[in-house]
DNA sequence: TCAGGCTGTAAAAGAATCGTAAAAACCGGC
DNA sequence: GCCGGTTTTTACGATTCTTTTACAGCCTGA
């Protein structure tokens, strides 16, 4: 099932188009404001984001432009007031794919998603991301804020078992025998010097982990 | 894929024209100058040209004239500005296949670039290159800078296997099925021999590989 | 609170992989 | 069978990665 972001300040507006989405089989996700539009378009990874031009916070093409500095894919469809100013070169910079005005009609917002959804077709998962961390799983590299963090093949086998298993209670022997496999016996400890290089790498403050956590004679849980 | 060659010396409509490009599964090559986007023509092949009017070395006029006295076949998008006097039929004497005036949407330019590629039917990829490297898959010829470097077979279909897969992480063993075949089974280390005559032969300096990267422990990875 | 085990971490020791040239094996044509 | 060119294997130093170790600090339960 396609997930679709709804960013709009209008109340009334946002629920019909969440009802819509839902009723034509898309699983919606709705935000009033620019800040927590971000927040859900990282967290929830939606296949495709509307978003109206004006919102009360930071404007749509505010979103727009922080969103492909770090997604250059999710495909984007502006709404916009029927007397507003659209800037189609603005638009075509911060790479929005289509616009709509308003008032629109139901069956021209839908026709618009499926051009959208359907020249951008959903890919198999090529990359995982959490926090302002990226890792693409096709050319093996992560990134953080963007930029490219070094990973041995030990850590990097290491942080995708976390990634595959978020939140979950895993415990040292369980992490060997998944990322290190039945045939080699290191023993425990080789796990938290990895999980160290981790934290190292990738926590704001490797002093105060909030993603790799550990717990206490069992073992470590990721939290995205 | 389709390699598409966009001259403007605005940065940002330039990278953003980009983006788009990649995102629907072109290969874009950008060049700020008339001059550069020639040597990029000539270089890349690419298989549409996209150019601004105004350029600020040579005019977008002139870079069509000298492209077509080279080559006659590649189409040419213009772009222009909205106030910009445009000579029409000057463009179609040039040569220019089509053009588009400022500001424009994306799905404008991508209909235009799509209606134009239609036209001109694009032939099956007959040359990939990459830096001053040069691979004509119908002669089975490799040129750097213009000169011909001779490759043996194994090394010739290496190469082309890298080229068909940019900027993912290759592990020899799944170069050795495409590139040997599940038929034959040499060691590993042959790819690693392999890899190295490609880099005595087309890296700028061998020992710090540019293009042909080592995944330590996992294989590598060829960044154009 | 305190002891004893658990974890964080840097650094040393140990292991595996890679780059590379050179040797060996292979192969088709003469 | 010999020859030139090609491919594969081998060997070894250099490099990189992994694991262990050691010690300090932390947590927990008695």
């Amino acid at each position: 099932m396609q997930t679709i972001l709804v960013i709009d300040d209008d109340d009334s507006l946002r629920d019909t188009i969440g009802v819509l989405l839902e009723r034509e089989g898309f699983r919606a996700i709705l935000a009033a404001d620019g800040r927590s539009g971000l927040d859900h378009a990282v967290l929830s990874k939606p296949s495709l984001i509307i978003t109206d031009l004006r919102l009360p916070d930071i404007s749509g093409l505010e979103v727009c432009r922080k969103l492909r500095s770090s997604d250059s894919k999710t495909p984007i469809i502006v709404l916009s007031a029927a007397g507003e100013e659209i800037d189609k070169v603005l638009l075509l910079e911060i790479g929005a794919d289509d616009y709509v005005v308003k008032p629109f009609g139901t069956r021209e917002l839908l026709a618009r998603i499926r051009a959208v959804l359907r020249r951008s077709p959903s890919e198999p998962q090529k990359t995982i991301s959490f926090a302002d961390v990226q890792v693409d799983l096709e050319r093996r590299v992560v990134t953080k804020k963007g930029a490219d963090i070094h990973f041995t093949p030990a850590e990097y086998n290491l942080l995708t078992f976390f990634l595959q298993n978020p939140d979950r209670a895993l415990s040292r022997d369980m992490i060997l025998n998944s990322v290190w496999g039945y045939e080699s016996f290191p023993n425990t400890r080789t796990v938290d010097a990895h999980v160290v290089k981790l934290r190292q790498k990738l926590e704001a403050d490797p002093n105060i982990p909030r993603h790799f956590i550990t717990l206490h004679k069992v073992g470590y849980r990721f939290l995205p």
